[in-house]
DNA sequence: TTGTAAGCGTTATCAC
DNA sequence: GTGATAACGCTTACAA
């Protein structure tokens, strides 16, 4: 590997200081400079292809110039969404994107060694000492999808997401709506289910039909069908989560209940696959990706004055809700 | 943010230069101390809570600690795994990882400007200036599952993957055997097309019914009922992708082809989902996260003798396929 | 209109 | 056994 090239080496080509290679490069306001002067800094930087040291920069400025943006697991496209916002506003900031899994921790580690700007955590297994920790260290970082006393944070409107479940399956004709909620340490998960309550109470409807499972497909299988069992009228269900929800669908035809002629799925979050499923599922499409992007943006200096992310949210149905009126009616 | 603690913050304390400490911290053989003064050394560090700044190792050794790793879709669970990997063998590695989507190119800026160790690329979509130029930078990097001539690169063997796919469908009694395959640019859906070849040319069996398909659901779903049209005695499957083969199901439940009693289906490439999809999906299990662990190992040092990583390679048989003697026999 | 110099915090090589 | 010094490559206030 060749020697790279450097700002004294263009300063020794052009004869000039290095440090008018840099005003010139940064376009620094408070330089006055000869135009051919410019020109023939501006021709060596091309000619000998100089590009500046991210590294040298880093400590100068005393930036690291990357963000990090830790999730309890890649796989799920959730997840996924979010860290595609982060990379783009990440990417637009000029900075570099840092991800890695929360399991492992390495998050603090970063932290403390200056290689971070800023932190996004996307994650319920975040204990209160790391918070602390982190705030010690003086990164400025972020909750995202997560809302915790005292702490600064970044959510959507799952309230909001879980009641347009909810109407989506009143407009259809269902009367009685069953919930799958996530587990009760997420707040996510009961901000969701107060969602549902919420719009059930105001349709006149009871609320009570509600089994929880955790934030897994399997779990989700395990409780539609429990759901069903303890309330049998129930002929539409609001998945609190897509893996669950994509569990739903794989428990309850194990169970010999059909979708969506025997009961009606709609999931909170929509993701590509939705589309692919038998049957293909309905869902309510969140601002996943601004969840990313928004964090990058606040971390970056923009103002946090509202933790809730306004994006579009929007009721998508697909084949695995329907019309109660398509049941035979009552006699 | 207070101002943080330095090397020469701790020798201060300790009465004792900096570059002493900085040898304790480091364990350097060639340092002789008095037990009492690096005792003393330890417990200022520990006092003042010292961590050392990133940034400035990071310029002294010329080194970023960090491993680039970009990908085409963060949402593609193929993709997630291998991403694990390397996220698992970094942090062993004590370097970070960045990635990102290789859809807006900025690895290239990455690279030049010094902020990566190494870096894989896991995409069909880079192309041989991009390639050219990172050699030109001097950069370590290594193209992730897909070989091309005269670069460095990790694949898996998609040949014997696909190998088990077909001998697997044959030991469950089929003899007429399709294909669905990924693109033609892409070299592992040729060499996963060579595997099924090979499998059923062995076997005695033709190897004719095969159609391709882009890596996507949708056109897994548009690709499976057209291979059935073309090939009406296929009783069996091979789908060369995961999102593919998702789409296929859909693709037949759609055109009323029944999964597993009118075809079987078997995917290369397990995930989290195939387990819970209707009917469950068979797959074959590729050593996915150890082709990014590896990767970042490769570029941390380790000899690359040999491009194909050497990992379990198996097949999981689910609901989707099944064996051909359930079928009524011919009279 | 340009040059000088002082750092950013570490580490490696000497010197004492 | 420990200290001094230079250097990594860049930025920025100040001097000329």
């Amino acid at each position: 590997m060749v020697k790279r090239t450097t700002l004294a080496d263009i300063g020794n080509l052009v004869g000039v200081d290095p440090s008018v290679v840099s005003r010139v490069i940064r376009e620094d306001p408070a330089l006055s400079i000869r135009p051919e002067t410019r020109k023939k800094i501006r021709e060596a930087i091309e000619k000998l292809g100089y590009h500046p040291n991210a590294l040298a920069q880093n400590l100068r400025q005393s930036r690291s110039g990357a963000f990090g943006m830790f999730v309890p697991d890649f796989a799920n496209p959730i997840f996924a969404e979010i860290i595609r916002g982060a990379d783009r506003a990440s990417a637009a900031a000029g900075a570099v994107l840092v991800t890695g899994e929360t399991a492992h921790g390495g998050y603090l580690e970063l932290a403390r060694s200056g290689r971070l700007d800023g932190l996004l955590l996307v994650s319920d297994d975040v204990g209160g000492s790391e918070m602390d920790e982190l705030d010690s260290i003086g990164v400025p970082w972020l909750l995202v999808n997560r809302q915790e006393y005292g702490r600064r944070c970044l959510i959507i409107d799952d309230e909001k997401g879980a009641r347009a479940a909810v109407d989506g399956m009143l407009a259809l004709g269902h009367t009685s709506i069953g919930h799958i909620s996530g587990p009760a340490y997420s707040d996510t998960a009961s901000r969701r289910a107060l969602g549902f309550r919420n719009a059930l109470t105001e349709a006149g409807l009871p609320s009570d039909a509600a089994v929880s499972a955790e934030y897994s497909a399997a779990s989700g299988s395990v409780a539609a069908p429990l759901l069903l069992a303890s309330f049998p009228d129930v002929t539409a269900i609001v998945v609190s989560n897509v893996m669950g929800a994509i569990g739903a669908l794989a428990g309850l035809h194990k169970a010999g209940v059909r979708v969506p002629q025997d009961v009606s799925i709609v999931a909170i979050h929509d993701f590509d696959l939705a589309e692919q499923l038998v049957p293909r599922l309905s869902t309510v499409r969140m601002p996943l990706a601004q969840l990313g992007s928004r964090g990058i943006e606040v971390l970056a200096g923009a103002p946090l004055k509202n933790p809730m992310i306004l994006g579009p949210i929007e009721l998508i149905l697909r084949d695995s809700s329907t019309s109660i009126t398509s049941e035979p009616p009552a006699p």
